[in-house]
RNA sequence: GCCCCCGUAGCUCAGUGGACAGAGCAACGGACUUCUAAUCCGCAGGUCGGAGGUUCGAAUCCUCCCGGGGGCGCCA
């Protein structure tokens, strides 16, 4: 990309500068380029000389000015100026600039793309969340979050798997099985009530009607006995399905769906991860529970693995589970999407996968912050326990999937944010998403219409492109690589939808300023070979987050 | 009590070592005989929670304090 072509147009600068005298020797550390924010100071700038003055025994201004005479010359750069109080501003050539526009038009949604990853397998789990009730919205920023950087990790060449974790072992759904029987019963006049710690939710009362009415009373057993396990698992399979329909709804899908009964057989990644914590010595028994020594691997504290019950904990199989991630199934690279309320379990799992042969380094946990759910201002409880529960499928069918989506991914997972249903609905058409999409639609519509007449870009001369508005786009059309660049680094979706917002502004403007079909025949043609790229751009763009790109609104 | 995240315009949020802090929404004033006005232009809006410190340079790094959220050995 172009911002990596000046880079190293700087460093090439520093090693002739420093080989004419005009610069002392040493060892500068590696060039940045920044987008200065005031136009004036160009397309790009390099603070270089202002990091390298100490190691000069230079003012930064004299570093500036012994670089400048050195950049080499490159068709993209028009001028390299000197700016106090040292800095090194690039300003890009028009004609250049132009030029991209073909570049850019002839590769289409694949420019963008690279092969970093070539070769590389990657595992994202995501979302996860225990099958004991349907998806609710905060289970939709995770969703969100991972679905993107997926889309965008594979756009780089990564061979990318997608994992839902389904918890389908353990305390809670054994739980949820009986709160299913006691609504199962309840449907054929029993006088029992939902368990202490069970789930509430009207989805339940739903799901054994359900039942009842596929089944009739197959699953009744006479009064006071316990449940047959039979209808907890069917009940959990039918949760499953329904968080994999609604997760669908906003384009969410998954490559594997893992049980976490399956690491429990006999011989299994269980069995064989818990051979290699005892193996480390790991393994100690105390208040008659099982614990594993986290505290050898500069742990705070201890952690249960087996309880006084002999039921392993969640963390026991969380163990085997990434021990079967990484040893197991050899990912080169691991990441794991939780809420922040898993915050104090990443330290320790990371410590686990190094206790059973794994590195920790691998494995990259991205903690997003909680959604608050509003209506009308009023606090919403997220949790299943709380019965009343919003459902990512009714915020959908409310607000649509591309602005559900489009929501989620706007803010950093390090924010908090707060889903207003109310606040949703009523903004819905003031909804940033669709700023993005009429971007789209109208340079679909104006390709359309130029269909119609037999005009196209064929044999178009981009050169032809000076106005201002033109060279603008082209230049946000040019940052889209820097942008994935920076999703992939920080594992930050969130600068996509910010990205997109100001391409579809200088698109807009460029739409107000510059007619594209007219009698010129020559800057019709080129203009049309700038919406051709403008609109691969955006269409690539709105791809990476999951959101359609509609052809007209 | 300890640990993690956050605090930026009226609201929702970008920006996390560079130049005079940005966008959307809301408010106000303009622009459609012309490829979609779900648009554009203009105007306005800020002690970057507070106080010290490091640095040539701090919204950004360090320390302390205030406020909000999350977490802290047998829930997941």
């Amino acid at each position: 990309m172009i911002r990596d072509d000046l880079a190293i147009l700087v460093e090439q600068a520093l090693a002739a500068a420093q080989a004419a005298g005009d610069l002392p020797e040493f060892a500068a550390p590696d060039v940045q380029l920044e987008h200065p924010q005031r136009p004036e100071h160009g397309d790009y700038s390099a603070n270089l000389p202002l990091r390298i003055q100490g190691l000069a025994r230079m003012k930064a201004i004299e570093v500036a000015e012994a670089l400048r005479k050195h950049v080499p010359a490159h068709a993209a750069v028009a001028e390299v100026r000197v700016a106090p109080p040292g800095f090194l501003n690039f300003y890009l050539d028009g004609e250049w600039l132009a030029s991209q526009a073909a570049t850019i038009a002839a590769e289409g949604t694949a420019f963008g793309s690279t092969e970093a990853g070539r070769g590389k397998k990657l595992q994202l789990e995501y979302v996860s969340a225990n099958p004991t009730g349907p998806c609710h919205v905060g289970n939709g920023r995770g969703a969100a979050i991972g679905s993107s950087l997926a889309l965008v990790f594979k756009a780089h060449g990564y061979d990318v798997e997608q994992e839902y974790y389904v918890n389908d072992a353990g305390t809670q759904v054994a739980i949820f099985g009986r709160t299913l029987y006691a609504r199962y019963q309840q449907l054929f006049g029993r006088d029992v009530t939902v368990p202490e710690n069970g789930y509430p939710g009207q989805y339940v009362i739903d799901l054994a009607e359900d039942l009842k009415a596929e089944f009739g009373d197959a699953y009744l057993r006479p009064e006071g006995e316990e449940p047959d396990p039979a209808l907890g698992e069917l009940g959990i399979q039918r949760m499953v399905e329904r968080i994999r329909t609604d997760l669908g709804l906003i384009g969410v899908h998954y490559d594997r769906w893992f049980s976490e009964r399956s690491l429990q057989v006999e011989g299994g990644p269980y069995d064989r991860a818990f051979g290699r914590l005892r193996d480390g010595g790991y393994v100690v028994e105390r208040e008659g529970a099982v614990w594993f020594a986290t505290s050898q691997l500069g742990e705070s504290k201890d952690n249960v693995l087996i309880r006084s019950d002999g039921q392993p904990t969640y963390f026991a199989t969380d163990i085997a589970y990434h021990y079967n991630k990484f040893i197991e199934r050899g990912f080169d690279r691991v990441i794991d999407i939780w809420g922040a309320d898993h915050q104090g379990h990443v330290s320790r799992v990371k410590a686990s996968v190094q206790a059973v042969g794994g590195d920790p380094e691998k494995l990259d946990v991205l903690l997003y912050q909680l959604v608050t759910l509003k209506r009308g201002g009023e606090i919403v409880p997220l949790s299943k326990r709380a019965g009343d529960i919003v459902t990512l499928r009714e915020v959908v069918e409310e607000v649509g999937a591309d602005a559900t989506r489009y929501f989620f991914l706007a803010t950093s997972a390090g924010s908090t944010v707060d889903f207003d249903l109310e606040l949703a609905k009523t903004q819905s058409d003031e909804n940033p998403v669709y700023y993005v999409q009429y971007a789209h639609a109208r340079i679909a519509g104006v390709i359309a219409r130029a269909t119609e007449q037999g005009l196209s870009s064929a044999g178009a001369n981009a050169s032809l492109l000076t106005h201002e508005a033109e060279l603008t786009l082209i230049r946000r059309l040019l940052e889209l690589p820097e942008t994935e660049e920076k999703v992939l680094a920080d594992l930050a979706p969130h600068h996509l939808p910010h990205y997109a917002q100001g391409l579809a502004s200088a698109f807009h403007v460029f739409y107000t300023q510059c007619r594209v079909i007219t009698d010129d025949a020559e800057l019709t043609k080129a203009r049309l070979l700038l919406l051709e790229a403008a609109r691969a751009v955006l269409a690539r763009a709105l791809g990476l987050m999951g959101v359609s790109a509609p052809e007209q609104m």
